[in-house]
Order: C-alpha cells, then sequence, then structure tokens
RNA sequence: GGCCCUAUCGUCUAGUGGUUAGGACACUGGGUUUUCAGUCCAGUAACCGGGGUUCGACUCCCCGUAGGGCUACCA
C-alpha cells in the first residue's frame, strides 16, 4: 500500500482566509487519518500579485490553528508583522524540509523548462508566439459566433523552420495540444463522476513568455513529483481538472484521487469577501477567537459526523474524519454560530488560561495580574471573543458619570434607595480585607437585601458601575476592591441628597 | 453565450423508497434573576417547481428554475 501524501498548495497572494484553513483542516485530517503526510507548497508563478507577508501569514495561521506540516515549507525565521521585507528577503528565510524540494515553485522553474522540453519534443505542446491582443480579438470572434472561446491553432500550423527562427528572437508560450475529440473524465471522491467533451478544451498554456510556467503546469508536475497521492482543493478546479489529467496523460503518469471541497460562501450566497467581515485567519485570530471554536466551525462547514454531535477537538476530527461525509453543496458562513462556538470553547478555558489569554487584550487597561484574573472570571461567560474582555468593565477603570435618577429602582422613593445605599456601605465597609471575596460579598449582601432585593441591589450595582448593564453588584464591587467600592457607594448617596 | 457543479427550517445539517422529517445556531415565549448577560425549559420554522418510475417518493430518473464555478501568459 502506498503512503498517503496530501498537500495545499497557496499562492502568496493574500491572506490566509477561512477557506484556506478550511482547505488546508480537510488535508490534514484526511493526511493524520491515513497516517500519511501532510506538505505545504507554495505556487508563486504569478510575479504580479505577490504578496511579501502572505507565506509567513500563512504558516502563523496553520501554527495557530495546531495544523502540523509535515514536509514542504514548515517554517520561516520572519514575522509576519515585520512588513519592511520584500518577497526574496522573505524567501530567504523560510525553511523547507523534505526530500522532494525546492517546495517553492519559484525555485523550481528548471524543473517545469525541462518537463515542457520533453512535450515539446514529443510535439504535445507547441510554441504559440500569438499576442495577448490577437487572442482576446478571438475570443470575442468565437463568443459572437456562440462558440467556446478557443484558441484556433495558428501557431501551430508554423512551419517547423519559422518556429525555429520566431523561438529565438520573439517572446513565446507554450501550449498543450488537446485532442479534439473524445472525452476526459474522472471519479471525483466527493462528486462521484465528472466528465467532459473534449471538443470543449482550449489549449492550455503551460508555460509562459516570462519563463514561469502557469499552475495548471507546475501543478501536475509537483503533484507528480512530490508523489502526492490525493488532492482536496476548491471546487473552482473542477473545471480544469480535465486538462491536467490531460498533462498527466501526455507524460504518461498516473494521477492522483480528485476530491473537490465547496467553497465557503457569505450570507447571500456570494462569495466570501472583506466586505462581510474578517475572513482573514488573522482578523479572526486578533479578535480573540480561540483556535478550536475556528476549527471546530469550519470542520462543521461541508462536513458532520452523520449523527448528532456538534463539538469536535481536532484530534476527536481526526477519528471520525471520513471523505464520505464531506457535502456537496457550498455553505453559507454564519457569524452567529461561528460566535457561538467562540463563547463555547472560551468557557471551556481555565481561569489561569483565559486571564493569561485574555492579558493582551486588557494591555490598555491594566497589567494588574490578579485583576486580570478577576476580570477574566466575570467575564468568562459574558463573551464570544476575547476581544470582548473589555465590554461593560470600563467603570472599574474610571466610574462613569452618571445621572441620579438611575439610582432609582422603580418607584421606590429616593429616601429609602439612600437608607438602602447607607446599609449596604455599612456591610461593605465592616468586611475585613481579608473576606472580601466574591461569595462572601454574595452572602452579606443577598441577606441584607432581603425581599426587597431591587431597591438595594440595583442602586448599589449602578453607584459601583454608574452604568445601566453591567455584571452584578457582588462582581463590581469584588472587582473594585473594598476602598474604591465605599468611595463610589458615598458618592452615590451624596448624589442622591442633592435630589 | 457555452460547459461543469449544487439544491431539506433564516443558517449549518441528519435523512439513501414507507419517519410525528431529527439535531444545532438564530429567533420567540416562559422559569431563575437587581440590570445586561448567562443558564434551564418550551415553541415557531424546511423537503425549489413540474413531469415521470413505483402500491408508495425528501429520497431514483428527466426537464425547468435558482445559486455557484470555469470560460486569463490569475491561481
Amino acid at each position: 500500500m502506498s503512503t498517503v501524501r496530501v498537500r495545499i498548495a497557496p499562492s502568496p497572494t493574500g491572506l490566509f482566509h477561512l477557506g484556506s484553513l478550511r482547505t488546508a483542516l480537510t488535508n490534514y485530517l484526511f493526511a493524520r487519518k491515513e497516517k500519511g503526510v501532510f506538505l505545504v507548497r507554495v505556487e508563486d508563478t504569478d510575479q504580479n500579485r505577490l504578496v511579501p507577508e502572505a507565506i509567513p501569514d500563512m504558516l502563523a495561521s496553520l501554527k495557530w490553528a495546531g495544523l502540523e506540516i509535515n514536509e514542504g515549507v514548515i517554517d520561516c525565521r520572519k514575522n509576519v508583522n515585520d512588513s519592511s521585507l520584500n518577497y526574496t528577503e522573505i524567501k530567504k528565510n523560510i525553511i523547507q524540509k523534505g526530500n522532494f524540494g525546492p517546495y517553492i515553485q519559484s525555485e523550481r522553474l528548471e524543473i517545469y523548462r525541462r518537463y515542457a522540453d520533453e512535450l515539446l519534443r514529443k510535439k504535445i505542446a507547441y510554441p504559440c508566439f500569438c499576442r495577448c491582443e490577437e487572442l482576446d480579438k478571438m475570443r470575442k470572434r468565437f463568443l459572437k459566433k456562440g462558440l467556446p472561446p478557443k484558441y484556433d491553432r495558428s501557431c501551430l500550423k508554423l512551419s517547423d523552420a519559422e518556429v525555429k527562427s520566431r523561438m529565438v528572437k520573439e517572446p513565446f508560450v507554450l501550449r498543450l495540444k488537446t485532442p479534439l475529440s473524445g472525452k476526459t473524465s474522472f471519479v471525483d471522491l466527493i462528486r462521484g463522476k465528472i466528465e467532459i467533451e473534449n471538443e470543449l478544451l482550449d489549449d492550455p498554456i503551460i508555460m509562459k513568455s516570462d519563463g514561469f510556467p502557469t499552475y495548471h503546469f507546475a501543478v501536475v508536475v509537483d503533484d507528480h513529483l512530490m508523489k502526492i497521492s490525493h488532492v482536496f482543493r476548491g471546487e473552482e478546479w473542477i473545471s480544469s481538472t480535465p486538462k491536467h489529467l490531460l498533462i498527466y496523460k501526455a507524460f504518461g503518469w498516473k494521477p492522483p484521487v480528485f476530491g473537490h471541497l465547496t467553497n465557503i460562501l457569505n450570507m447571500h450566497g456570494g462569495k466570501l469577501s472583506k466586505r462581510d467581515g474578517s475572513v482573514s485567519i488573522a482578523d479572526f485570530r486578533q479578535k480573540g477567537f480561540l483556535p478550536e471554536a475556528i476549527i471546530n466551525f469550519i470542520a462543521l462547514l461541508g462536513w458532520n459526523p452523520k449523527d448528532n454531535r456538534e463539538l469536535f477537538s481536532l484530534s476527536e476530527l481526526i477519528k471520525e474524519f471520513d471523505t464520505k461525509k464531506l457535502n456537496k453543496a457550498a455553505p453559507r458562513f454564519d457569524q452567529q454560530r461561528l460566535d457561538w462556538f467562540g463563547k463555547y470553547y472560551l468557557g471551556q478555558k481555565s481561569l489561569e488560561e483565559l486571564s493569561f489569554l485574555s492579558a493582551p487584550y486588557l494591555q490598555k487597561l491594566t497589567d494588574d495580574q490578579t485583576l486580570i484574573k478577576k476580570i477574566a472570571q466575570v467575564q468568562q461567560s459574558r463573551m464570544h471573543v476575547l476581544g470582548d474582555i473589555t465590554q461593560d468593565i470600563d467603570f472599574v477603570f474610571k466610574l462613569p458619570n452618571y445621572s441620579s435618577d438611575l439610582l432609582i429602582w422603580k418607584d421606590t422613593p429616593s429616601q429609602i434607595i439612600k437608607e438602602n445605599l447607607r446599609s449596604t456601605l455599612k456591610i461593605i465597609s465592616d468586611i475585613k480585607l481579608s473576606d472580601f471575596s466574591l461569595s462572601n460579598l454574595e452572602k452579606l449582601l443577598m441577606t441584607i437585601a432581603g425581599e426587597n432585593r431591587g431597591s438595594f441591589l440595583w442602586p448599589l450595582r449602578v453607584a459601583l458601575s454608574g452604568k445601566q448593564k453591567s455584571p452584578s453588584p457582588f462582581e463590581c464591587a469584588w472587582l473594585l476592591g473594598r476602598d474604591e467600592s465605599i468611595r463610589r457607594i458615598e458618592k452615590a448617596v451624596s448624589k442622591i441628597s442633592n435630589f
């Protein structure tokens, strides 16, 4: 039995996003399930669209998500945030591992040239000297006639001598000669048999005039050379798979098994893009989603265990993964569902972990470790993402200006409110500093509140927080500490005196 | 325009010829509750349309429709 080897082959043209991570996850889960190899290859054949920080960003995202790379581009010595670097400098810092390298296509140009030459010799590929403008016109002509826009093969009619002389003085591309009849078909692991008439196929360009291969050529050569056994990629590749198959055939190579994954759409069924909020993994990470939440969420988009379970860790996903459970219909990105996973996984964290993870988000407010831990405890069940930790707790650091009306609970007369505040003030003042715990505060204050909780607890909470919405008065007092709580209650009392 | 892919609650989905069409998110109502959250309980809500096949179609086939993709010297 041959080993399973799968890869992701991102193009460094932008930040790693939700869709890229889902493709990566699928490949990763399959590799782990089958005890195979998960490799990363960088497909940087489009020199015009390069984004220098894309590779470090991808590696950081995969690492964050917990998808360990076995082979290929495995790490980068430079940080994503180091934006001063250009692409060449970044490439110098990339760490590659494995026996089938290099794993960056721009470093494999010689290889593609060699294989392209082979096809040229076999007359399966031919040079084409047509300029872009001519090709555009040609396409429009075909389209006008209601025909599929194909290259008319005029350069195939050139004499050998002419080809030879033009090749040395003119820029040219290499095209694959595709069959004019018959069908090309393959069995997709997810969708079943897919078939297309060869006559519909355009002669694809395999080498560009700048000496770089096109995706179609490089992907085939590399997947073959790197012994890739299964290709899980986005469904946008379905239409070009027959071209790839024809290239495999031209070389006499055995193609890998293909499985075309759905793309994640936005809530309206359109392409997921920056307009729909964050889509890059860096964004989700920065907002404070836990990787567990993102992984669980995207795993369930287009895949499910066929029973009613919803919560899966990465290792459970590996155990349960099965290509038969992959869906064919494209799912939509539902932020509310993601938020739910976000909340769930934050709720699972221990207080120690949570305060450690929260610290960066509270950086601007405090670096007091004890206070951070308290805030984390109070906020744990209130947040979806770590970034939410600052919500409704600004009062801890500065009492907002509030109107004395806010202190009044329903129809309770202000004199009663004032008395109640004085009673709570006494309770709080009497607590020894060492007894100033959340549970003690709750016990003592609930006792004094008795039946009329509203008229005791509402004004107390407002006095402490100055806000309409906040954590409970016990939590507010606990966060503020005894002395600050006393100060704030006194202030509230004096506000009512001025009525 | 041509070709390819897809189609169950608003969303993610279970379902493979006979089910009260199940679960989750969201939503609504209620309990708990000092507010907001949280939590607990309950509820509303779906088989894209039309033809077949069949004793019987959400399920199989065909035709529409809708959405997505491809149709680049982009991937």
